[in-house]
DNA sequence: ACGTCGGCTATACGCATGTGTAGTATCCGA
DNA sequence: TCGGATACTACACATGCGTATAGCCGACGT
C-alpha cells in the first residue's frame, strides 16, 4: 500500500481525472502531479517540521511552486489534505494487533510505508495543530478500548481510572518519540526509521520493567495516595 | 527568588552599570532594561516558542526593537544568553529533592517563578536546540543518580538496565508535558501553570498504579523478552 | 560648562515566505 | 479540426523577519 493510493474520499478535491502515464517505470512519475505533491508535502512536512516552504515541497514534487497553489489553493488547504490522507492511514493501518500499548509504535517503524507517517503524526503533535490533538485522542481513545479487552482476558491489570491511564501512557509514549525526534535535528528523515528502531530496541527493556513491575519497591506511596484523595486500597 | 536575579555570572556580558532605578515601586521597572529584556525574552519564549519575533520581545520589555541587537548582538545571542539563565536557575532549584521521578515536575509547577522555567525548558527541548539537549542529559544524569541511591535505600526496584530506565522516565515525562503543552496552543503563560497543575492531578493516579504494579497483569512479557535476550530471569 | 560616551529610538535594507497574475502548452470533446 | 478548458510555469507583489545604520539625549568626568 503506498501513500498516494489512500483515498481521501469524503473530500470531492481530487478533480485530477487520473492520468495514468504511460511509462510506469519511474515510481514517483506514475503518480499524477497533484498526489506528487501531497506526497512530497508529507514527506517534507515530516522531515522539517510544517515551516517547510511551498517552494521547497514543489521542487521536491518536481515541479513549480505556483501548482501547489493552483491544486491546493493555499498551504493550509494544501496541509489539511495531508492530515486528511495521514490520518486515514492511520485509521487503516491499525485494524490488526497494533494497539497494543507496547508494540504499537513500533511496528510502525518497522513498516517502510508507514515511518513517514509516524513522523508527520508526531510534528503535527508537536506543533500543537488540530489534527495533531485528533491523533492523540484516537490513539487514546484505541488504547483504552484495547486496554479494556485485554483487562477481561487477564492481560493487563485493572485500573481505577482507565481512562487516564490510557491517555497517560499514549502521551507519554508520543511524547517520549517527540523527544527522541527533537534530540536529533540533524537527522534526515530516511534515516529516522532506523533511529525509531534502535530507540525502540534501546527503551524495550526499561520499558518492559515498567510495564511489568513499575519502579517503586513496595505500595507505600500508592496506598498513601489512595488514602489522600479518600479511596482507601482494598 | 526571581528570575532576572539569577546572576550569570559565567558570562561577563552585564556591562550594564547596575542603575538602581530610584522608583523601587515598579517591579518591571527596576531592572535594567537589559535584565528586562531577557526577562521578556525568557516569557515570550515560553509562551509562544522561539518563534516570537524580536519586535514582540522588545514590545513587551518596553523598549524599542533596535535595543535587542544593541545589547546583545543578535537574537541568538540573546537566546542564548536566556537558556544560560535558566539552566543556572534550573542547577540552582533542583539542589533539594526535588528529583524524585514523580514529584520533581510536580514541585517544579507549585513556584510561581519557576513555571515560566519549566515551559521554556519544554520549548527547547520541543525546539531541538543544543539547550534542549542540554537540559534532558542534565535531568537524566540527575534521575540516575537519584535511582542510585534510591534503589540502596530500597525505595525504587532495582532495573537490568538503570541508565536506560531513567532515560526513559525523563524523556517519557518531559515528552508527556510537551504534548500537553502541545495540545493546548491557545492558552496563555500564566494560564499554563494552572495546566500543568491540573495536569499532574489528573494523571497522578494512574502514573503511581504504573510505578507501583506496571501495567501488565504478570511477567510473561519480561520473562520471554530476558529469554529473547539472552539473560534468563532469576 | 562642555565634550564625549553609552543607552535608546527611528528607519531602512536584504531576505524568505505565501500568494496573486499573466501567459504558455497540452489535452479532450464537439 | 478547432476551441475551450486545464495543467503548468515564470514572474511580480505584499508581508514579516532579523539585521544594519544614523541620530537623539541624558549622564558623567574634566
Amino acid at each position: 500500500m503506498r501513500i498516494a493510493d489512500a483515498p481521501t474520499s469524503d473530500a470531492p478535491i481530487d478533480d485530477a481525472p487520473a492520468d495514468e502515464a504511460p511509462d510506469a517505470s519511474i515510481p514517483p512519475s506514475d503518480l499524477t502531479a497533484r498526489a506528487r505533491l501531497r506526497d512530497a508535502a508529507i514527506e517534507c512536512f515530516a522531515a522539517e517540521g510544517f515551516t517547510a516552504s511551498v517552494r521547497t515541497i514543489a521542487a521536491r514534487a518536481g515541479v513549480s511552486a505556483g501548482l501547489i497553489r493552483h491544486h491546493f489553493g493555499s498551504k493550509e488547504a494544501l496541509r489539511a489534505e495531508c492530515d486528511e490522507a495521514v490520518l486515514a492511514m492511520h485509521r487503516t493501518a491499525k485494524v490488526e494487533g497494533l494497539t497494543s500499548p507496547l508494540s504499537a509504535l513500533a511496528q510502525y517503524a518497522e513498516a517502510d510505508e508507514y515511518g513517514a507517517m509516524l513522523v508527520y503524526i508526531l510534528r503535527s503533535v508537536q506543533d500543537g495543530s488540530p489534527a495533531g490533538a485528533a491523533f492523540i485522542e484516537h490513539m487514546i481513545a484505541d488504547a483504552l478500548a484495547y486496554s479494556e479487552t485485554a483487562v477481561d482476558a487477564g492481560i493487563l491489570r485493572p485500573s481505577r481510572d482507565p481512562e487516564g491511564r490510557a491517555r497517560l501512557l499514549v502521551t507519554n509514549s508520543i511524547g517520549g518519540l517527540i523527544v527522541q525526534l527533537s534530540l536529533r535535528p540533524e537527522i534526515s528523515l530516511a534515516d529516522f526509521k532506523a533511529v525509531l528502531h534502535e530507540t525502540f530496541e534501546a527503551t524495550a527493556l526499561p520499558s518492559i520493567e515498567l510495564y511489568t513491575h513499575g519502579v517503586f519497591a513496595d505500595s507505600t506511596y500508592l496506598d498513601q495516595y489512595l488514602l489522600y484523595i479518600g479511596d482507601p486500597p482494598g
